[in-house]
DNA sequence: TCAAGATATGATATAATATAACATTACATA
DNA sequence: TATGTAATGTTATATTATATCATATCTTGA
């Protein structure tokens, strides 16, 4: 294997979305049971508002959804459904941006929460996971260098995806979909 | 050059520490006036509130440090300095911490603030900046690979530097000389 | 010197993100 | 059913960051 893994990379504008969402749950869903935690119907809502798109979310976005179909929904709701999200690497944080997204791989890493590789589009917001060997390895050879011990990895990398490299000096046509699922 | 450079390692908990802080003060200088930019008092003193330890500083921290000397000091003013000191690379922001810390080669990327590399202790608290050319390029190569032009990395590293490493069972000693400078 | 613009700081208010603390409900199971 | 644990509800507050407008200071050219 010469490449790393590209556990979710950037999605097709117009792909079907509603299978990620499907999808995500579906593996969630799986992954609680193997795991004895219990995937109540909040957390899995919660869930399926993270994946509404594939760019990082805000916990007082999420909140505000939440609210419309769940009355006295309140910051400990969300932040505990997010917590147990991550606890069980069901979502990542993105760090840069105080926000959260879909992990791309729930059944990679079965209970080893290294953090991950994200690359993150500047322009239309869009998130690819990584999940490469070469470049975690590459970062704990250089960590043990200096005498530490790296337990886990926090890598966002800032630019423009495929879709965006595209339109370097095109109008504001693209810019109006930002965001798009 | 078969490592890469290792800019500001850990240092020895009784190092002189006053130095450090006068070291980055003088290189900020220099490189304000080289650059025409005004290195202002309040900025300066900012700066030096910032390495007051080798561990990220919150801002708000820095903003009481600062009240107790100029009255009437708000948040603006703290995150207005910290943004010039961002923007002129002579302090990082920790990401995943919400926090501030001193650049440890102000003069190593002319303009090109492509964000950084930290090994964090997550006993002590202390910050190790690497600037490896080694990881930057593998971590540009598999994001080129997507197609993703990656524009700048932010890469932070928990775990436990050489001098927590060192104490694995020992009692609450250690712990309580967290974050000495 | 002073008028005009640019830069820097002061001051007040508020936004955005996150947690503490305690009450209540649901659920398992002895 | 009593009891304990996990999950959620509810209220309050902590933490981090920005918007906005006013004032001061500094430069530079007329």
């Amino acid at each position: 294997m010469a490449n790393g893994n590209v556990l979710a990379p950037f999605q097709p504008k117009n792909h079907d979305h509603g299978k990620c969402v499907v999808d995500a749950i579906e593996a969630a869903e799986a992954r609680c049971a193997r795991d004895g935690r219990s995937f109540t119907p909040l957390r899995r809502r919660v869930l399926e508002l993270v994946w509404s798109s594939h760019g990082p979310v805000g916990a007082y976005d999420l909140l505000d959804a939440l609210r419309a179909e769940r009355r006295g929904a309140a910051p400990p709701t969300i932040y505990r459904a997010l917590d147990f999200l991550m606890g069980n690497g069901l979502i990542h944080r993105i760090e840069s941006q105080n926000a959260y997204v879909g992990c791309g791989s729930p059944d990679h890493h079965p209970d080893h929460h290294h953090g991950g590789q994200f690359l993150i589009c500047r322009d239309c917001g869009s998130v690819a996971e990584l999940d490469d060997p070469a470049i975690a390895r590459t970062v704990a050879k250089r960590a043990r260098a200096l005498g530490f011990d790296a337990e886990s990895q926090t890598i966002e990398v800032s630019g423009l995806c495929p879709r965006c490299t595209r339109t370097p000096e095109g109008g504001a046509a693209d810019s109006l979909e930002r965001h798009a699922s």
